[in-house]
RNA sequence: CGGGGUGUAGCGCAGUCUGGUUAGCGCGCCUGCUUCGGGAGCAGGAAGUCGGUGGUUCGAAUCCACUCACCCCGACCA
């Protein structure tokens, strides 16, 4: 490839509506091109690196006996009908009619497409275990698509799926599993990685890991403990402190109090001259089917949706509408836990409201709050778990160590899925003794174009991306300075023919351009490895070597006797490579 | 879904409040000359349904109504 027929425009601005260091690079090198809301094309370069990610993928892949096989983008509606997930999913499942009007999805993961296939062509033990997997497009209709690659709705995902006869057997291969993400992650030159434990949500299945690439743009909080390696998201994460108060304080008697216009726990807390730790908060939900549910922490903490999701087996909940208060007895910013028909509500409370005394509550009426609430004398049959999300130095679950809070990009996860899907849509094998069983399974996902964009996020500076060696677009480029030379020409085209054929991913830029457009140029395309061709090196029968990463290894030659160039510069990217692969 | 913002040439923007020749500027692109080691200079040139539809008006990028798209924050999210 020569750099003047590359397709992808790069500029020396980055559109005013990149905020993310990966999307701004992404645009201004020419990577991609945004096709709507959430929907990329990539470009050669993009596209490029794609590929050397996918190659990563299928190599580790195999490695730990994956079959690589490709399922359909469409899938008809009835295979989700049998396992549950038409009805249980929201809108990101994109549901329409062919012309005959029968139902069909996009899949947007394909444990029910890969069921079907397996039903088809597995009945005996003896096939057991196996992994397959794909590297193919998804579509999730994300209600709010971001940064560049890091959330769009259209995506490509490498998705695996395991089968086995027990449960101990899919424990095992997981394990192999996490190791080769890993090693996957590692290849990819993101060393801000780590496996972390997660919820399982719409999955499914009881045990789960989140590969984070770690940074500040992450979506997800994430909680690591230094001392013993504790990690997970905290979606997952206990609370562990106490919330006793230092001294034990007498039970004072619920008092009915006026508090005019305070909504909110801060209001609240001013006018009755007490802190929002003394206040007890409501977060109020509703299920699929419109069943009102209450969350109840301590007002100095924050309710954590999932853990009260999995509390209540609620595959889903969404915030209350404040006009839908009123239909359950009560008021929007005076919402309180007594007093209320337990026949309607699904109350759950936060440990810390149990341990605290004299909180103050709601009233369940416009300006009306109720002082001295004590959970264990005042509510009978209260249902107490934990419901709060953990903060920056709360001690650790396992050793109880202050944890590190960190933001995270989820790149991969792995779950245990067990027998969920092969139970719901009736997927048997015949066991030794002639009994059929249902196959535990796994099941594991890599975004690729995610992973794309953190291997930029880990690897740039502000002139463009830095590739690490084994996921660049091109490995080396050629800059023939004075192109105008014949010289100059002939020689960059002799070494740029010679690469090529050493099977080296040479871009050649040979366009009568000054030398430092071009070197701006070649910084957003990335390259780790950069031969400089010039009038003045020519005349030492010499080309000068340049790396992207500035502090590179310096045992790397700053130049090289041009005979020997294109026998050289191969090993070098080798080396390169190697360097990453460990 | 709630809040905020932006739509004018490939990219970045001005012009809109206060309607008025042919809609400008910088970068990029094309031609020529001179340059030539970190985004060169001069000269000439091409490129626009001003997001869309409807309306007001002698006249609309500009005013009005509706609408679409995208971005950011929140909600949401294997």
């Amino acid at each position: 490839m020569r750099v003047k027929n590359l397709i992808g425009r790069r500029t020396a601005t980055p559109p005013r509506d990149a905020v993310t260091p990966s999307h701004q690079i992404l645009l201004r090198g020419g990577y991609v091109r945004q096709m709507g809301q959430g929907i990329f094309s990539l470009l050669p370069l993009g596209q490029r690196s794609r590929a050397k990610i996918e190659q990563i993928l299928r190599e580790e892949m195999d490695a730990i006996e994956g079959q690589e096989i490709l399922m359909p983008v469409v899938t008809p509606a009835e295979l989700w009908q049998q396992s549950g997930r038409y009805q249980a999913i929201g809108g990101e499942l994109v549901r329409f009619d062919d012309r005959s009007g029968h139902p069909h999805v996009l899949n947007m993961t394909n444990e029910e497409t890969v069921v079907d296939v397996v039903k088809a062509n597995v009945d005996s033990y003896r096939q057991l275990p196996f992994m397959v997997y794909q590297v193919q497009t998804k579509f999730r209709d994300e209600p709010r698509s971001r940064a560049g690659l890091i959330r769009v709705r259209e995506f490509i995902m490498k998705d695996g799926y395991s089968f086995h006869r027990t449960p101990e057997d899919l424990e095992a291969y997981y394990d192999r599993v996490l190791e080769a993400y890993k090693r996957i992650f590692k290849r990819c030159g993101l060393t801000q990685t780590v496996d972390i434990s997660s919820d399982t949500g719409m999955m499914g299945g009881r045990l789960a890991h989140e590969f984070m690439f770690l940074s500040p743009h992450g979506e997800d909080t994430l909680l690591l403990c230094d001392s013993c390696g504790y990690r997970a998201n905290r979606e997952v994460v206990p609370t562990k402190r106490s919330f006793k108060p230092a001294q034990d304080e007498p039970l004072a008697e619920m008092q009915r109090v006026d508090t005019p216009g305070t909504k909110t726990i801060e209001e609240v807390a001013t006018f009755l001259k007490t802190t929002a730790d003394r206040c007890c908060k409501a977060v109020l939900f509703m299920t699929r089917d419109d069943k009102p549910v209450a969350g109840f922490v301590r007002g100095d903490m924050d309710l954590n949706q999932a853990k009260l999701r999995n509390a209540i087996m609620a595959a889903e909940l969404r915030p209350m509408r404040e006009d839908e208060f009123a239909q359950f007895g009560s008021v929007a910013g005076y919402f309180g836990p007594v007093g209320l028909d337990p026949e309607v509500w699904t109350m759950r409370f936060d440990r810390s409201i149990l341990e605290t005394p004299n909180l103050v509550i709601g009233g369940n009426e416009k300006d009306v709050h109720v002082t001295g609430f004590n959970l264990a004398r005042d509510l009978e049959g209260a249902e107490v778990i934990d419901l709060a999300d953990v903060v920056e130095g709360d001690p650790c679950p396992e050793c109880g160590t202050g944890l590190r809070q960190s933001r995270g990009i989820e790149v991969g996860n792995i779950f245990q899925l067990g027998t969920k899907y092969s139970e719901s849509m009736e997927l048997l094998y015949t066991e030794e003794d002639g009994v059929a069983k249902h196959p535990t399974m796994g099941c594991y996902g890599i975004g690729v174009g995610r992973t794309l964009a953190c291997v930029i996020e880990e690897h740039h500076d502000e002139n463009g991306p830095m590739w690490p060696a084994t996921v660049a677009p091109f490995t080396v480029q050629v800059c023939c300075i004075q192109a105008k030379k014949q010289p100059v020409r002939e020689a960059g085209d002799a070494l740029y023919q010679a690469l090529l054929k050493a099977g080296v991913d040479v871009i050649l830029d040979d366009r009568e351009v000054g030398a430092g457009f071009m070197f701006a140029d070649a910084d957003l395309i990335g390259a780790p490895v950069r031969v400089i061709i010039s009038p003045r090196n020519l005349k030492n029968d010499a080309v000068e070597m340049k790396y992207r990463v500035a502090n590179a290894d310096e045992s790397l030659p700053t130049s090289l006797p041009i005979a020997e160039a294109a026998e050289t510069i191969p090993k070098l990217v080798k080396k390169l490579i190697d360097a990453i692969e460990g």
